[in-house]
DNA sequence: CTCAAGCGTTGACAGTGTCAACCGATAAGT
DNA sequence: ACTTATCGGTTGACACTGTCAACGCTTGAG
């Protein structure tokens, strides 16, 4: 083993030892020690314990954006925007190690940082350009801006809800939780339907 | 300064450290030598580091449960629990920092966090319980568990964002989020709406 | 007056991230 | 073909961390 094999094997063996220990108790010397390698021979591979976690966010962030694309566009913009929550609660309930590391964890590294929550970024233009896609089908004049940020809370906040309680293994039989996921994505349709029903009354009394 | 003053000068410190380099930098002989006492001084008032942390996340839930029980029970059911939101939404925004200390941090201590995660159930208890009073008055036949998950779904899934970007100084005016916290809170309200007018097709084509 | 407990101290130990120096193999340039 | 630089591994050292153990002062109870 050697050059990139030991690259890799390091991300493995710290996946294995944050979901085993947490990832604040992940250490580059207990990475080497399990690839029974000297203390500083990660650091050969990343330039910091930082750099790691770097990495093996942008590899969760990487596969969250292949869940969030691969799902096929079909001709109803209301159905791409619900496979676009399906396919985002799907992943978190996948990866629910990487969904904590990415959205319920203290980053590292303010400049990666940066590429980090560009990805993210990107996951939220997709939404915006569904919920547009769908205004424009509707012919209706929604707020796309607002009315992107609420899908997003919905789904995000499920998905975190989710992948808490995934690990925390609350009382939940898997057909509850499917039976719910569906309820809450077809209340947030419900929402997107008065919505765009609602053409001009957009200020109401609060 | 003694006895207790000194387990709250810790506290205050502990949090300062935080809200500067962040949780996973703080260390008890950092507050200790701030506080101009030994490194061991703290250890006479928490048993250990993950002991302080948990006094502080608990702080956190404190007040987190007087913001939401401090808004007075109107006769209204639906303005209830509008108000639960918004006490939710305002807590997140007042203490950004202690919102993601409670739920996007990695949890200490797993006796401790049972306490915690018990408060953390109250809040969802009081929801519930709100929705369950708006079926009542509606006479409507909600599913009350899955709704009130919708509502908290969307409530979590927005404070996150907003506290998310709160930190990281996102470009949105208050005026705009004041704005779009509105109109996610009249969504909840559509969607519920909406549900409480399906009263027995539950199961729907997903 | 004794003495136990509370609360502060110093000292030590293992474990951590990271810098520096070293060293062999291997690929490149002359 | 010989030099040489780079890559990827090594050991050693340093400062810092959490935490245990032992020590001392101060103070209130018996």
């Amino acid at each position: 083993m050697t050059g990139r094999d030991i690259k890799e094997a390091c991300v493995r063996e710290a996946l294995k030892i944050i979901e085993k220990n947490g990832v604040e108790n992940l250490s580059l010397r207990h990475v080497a020690r399990r690839l029974r390698l000297s203390h500083q021979a990660p650091y050969k591979h990343f330039a910091s314990k930082d750099h790691l976690l770097a990495e093996i966010i942008r590899r969760g962030f990487e596969t969250f954006a292949q869940y969030l694309e691969q799902d096929p566009k079909t001709a109803s913009p209301r159905r791409n925007l619900r496979l676009l929550g399906k396919a985002y609660i799907r992943f978190a309930l996948d990866y629910p190690l990487y969904y904590r590391l990415m959205f319920s964890s203290p980053h590292p590294d303010p400049k990666k940082h940066r590429a980090m929550s560009d990805h993210s970024l990107a996951a939220f233009d997709l939404l915006r350009e569904r919920v547009a896609a769908l205004n424009l089908a509707l012919r209706a004049n929604m707020d796309v801006e607002a009315e992107a940020l609420f899908v997003w809370s919905t789904v995000h906040g499920l998905a975190s809800i989710l992948s808490w309680e995934h690990i925390n293994g609350l009382p939940m039989t898997p057909g509850d939780r499917r039976r719910r996921i569906v309820h809450v994505l077809n209340r947030i349709g419900d929402g997107l339907r008065a919505g765009a029903s609602a053409k001009s009354r957009r200020a109401r009394v609060e």
